[in-house]
DNA sequence: TAGATATTTAGCTAATTATCTAAATGATTG
DNA sequence: CAATCATTTAGATAATTAGCTAAATATCTA
């Protein structure tokens, strides 16, 4: 769980979260996004990976990475509850997400 | 903003904040409950403060630290927001928080 | 199988962070 | 007003982090 607030901690891994909610890009898509080096956005992606944020898939040359938005959920929602706030999964469209 | 999740990122801070969930405490009371030297809290405090979670005031001797429960919740609820997840603020028992 | 392409790993550096002890500041009290 | 109590600031160190370039790995294609 610390895991999570440390992977959303940086401003970068955040957008790259925010971008796979759109659905599902490769390493090399999300890197173009932003102006920082691959290797350095690969080790973004190693860290959202052991947060247990997002899923990689080989396919082909290109490494797909997929949001798991069900354990962001959990984590925000857990950690909400501590301070007595409500709250709920977005209603609809979770990108297919399985473990 | 990324103040908010820098400073959630660590588990003494988070402990902290549930702590004063439960009302002020003084930087002695909170320091009490954890395993680490004094001015190490305080650097932590330090951080809460500056990412607009607590709130310092003096009261004699002790300082007197109050969570900013409505920055908290802001926090989360933008962020999640982005992700399609609705949440509420807490019902009831806002310990009494004024800016 | 020899490129070409996509991504990660290795190895490095600079900046930040968490921690400590010792000293300084602020406020109360004898 | 000197001692004491509560907390922070200063100054140091070790560990972690974000960034880079160069090299390695894995896959596809000509």
């Amino acid at each position: 769980m610390s895991n999570v607030f440390k992977a959303l901690a940086d401003p970068t891994r955040r957008k790259v979260l925010e971008l796979l909610r759109q659905g599902p890009k490769t390493a090399g898509e999300l890197a173009a996004e932003f102006a920082v080096s691959k290797p350095t956005m690969s080790a973004h992606f190693a860290v959202l990976r052991e947060a247990n944020l997002v899923d990689a898939t080989r396919d082909g040359k290109a490494i797909i990475y997929r949001i798991k938005l069900s354990v962001l959920e959990d984590a925000l929602l857990g950690f909400a509850e501590v301070f007595g706030m409500k709250m709920e999964g977005a209603p609809v469209e979770h990108p297919d997400e399985e473990d």
